[in-house]
DNA sequence: AACTATTTATAAGA
DNA sequence: TTCTTATAAATAGTT
């Protein structure tokens, strides 16, 4: 739209992109609002720039959170079709087995040990990090399946701490009264 | 843009507002789309339409997963504060410590125990069982907010138990279609 | 930041 | 629904 058409592929002059750019994400933001309001949806949008910069709308401040469930529930998806795929090639692969155990106790020394619920943000960080450690490890032994496998589990990690985090906000939110926050049942 | 200007108002009129909502939810998608190919960034759009339908662009197939990264930064930062909150008026609370360290001890048991992702369904079933079980001890304490903590705590397992079904469900092969996971609250 | 010539999106109508 | 079309909006190039 405008005195050119525009071929849809990236602008190469640096100066133009940006202030392609600029113009654009704002309609776009604006389209995104306008349809929210004419037809009362939910929308999230999060434009990404290349020097990382984040410019987000979202219709309510829940959209965020319902990206985040679907998200979740893709992961699910994606993750089932994965466990089946490692299940039944696993069956074979006992050697790797020690690495996974050695993953475990990690696991279980950080989330087995002090209370869970109050196992801090950065406490959940250095889990992560022992877990990619870990990952590392047997990554070296080249057992591509078991690696599979352990960041699997390691997604599943990621989950507790995510829904973990949730949670702390239900507990703020309701504060006042019963706060048992439900799982999309 | 059109033959008349609207208003910056939901639409009356549902099958009018059916129309547009098709209409501009197309046209935000292609914006969307133009956007990420011109100033080649990533974008993650999400449109939650109100009969629960998701329609959504993703300019990569990793800016979902980006922008749930950069959610989980947020929120991560929001809620470092409040778990530091929660933990310090936990310090007085020692009375429903005691239950809660039982509590604990049960899933430490439980989930320190045996490998955390070879946990049965019926497992983590019972663990719910005895987590309920814990509950209700701590309620008759009336300490509300140990019992929050305590929510949280079992709400984390459900998601955990939630993710185990997911993935026992894939390798079980019988599952019929569309997958819902739903939890046996 | 504005301007403006064009292109694009779309509201209403068929 | 799908297409047509008049009009509103967005925007590429310019200043």
């Amino acid at each position: 739209m405008g005195r050119k058409k525009l071929a849809m592929k990236q602008i190469e002059d640096k100066s133009k992109r940006l202030v392609t750019f600029s113009k654009r994400r704002s309609g776009l933001i604006k389209k995104a609002n306008q349809l929210s309001v004419l037809c009362d949806v939910d929308i999230a949008l999060l434009v990404f720039s290349s020097s990382g910069k984040l410019y987000k709308f979202s219709s309510s401040p829940d959209s965020l959170i319902n990206l985040v469930k679907h998200y979740r529930n893709q992961l699910g998806e994606a993750e089932e079709l994965e466990a089946v795929k490692i299940t039944e090639s696993c069956q074979s692969e006992i050697a790797a087995e020690q690495s996974h155990a050695d993953l475990l106790k990690i696991v279980q020394r950080q989330v087995g040990g002090p209370a869970i619920d109050l196992l801090g943000v950065n406490d959940l960080m250095q889990l992560e990090k022992q877990l990619h450690s870990a990952l590392d490890k047997v990554r070296s032994k080249k057992t591509q399946l078991m690696l599979d496998s352990l960041t699997a589990l390691h997604q599943q990690l990621i989950q507790f701490h995510l829904f973990d985090l949730t949670n702390r906000r239900g507990i703020r939110k309701n504060s006042t009264g019963n706060s048992t926050r439900r799982l999309p049942c």
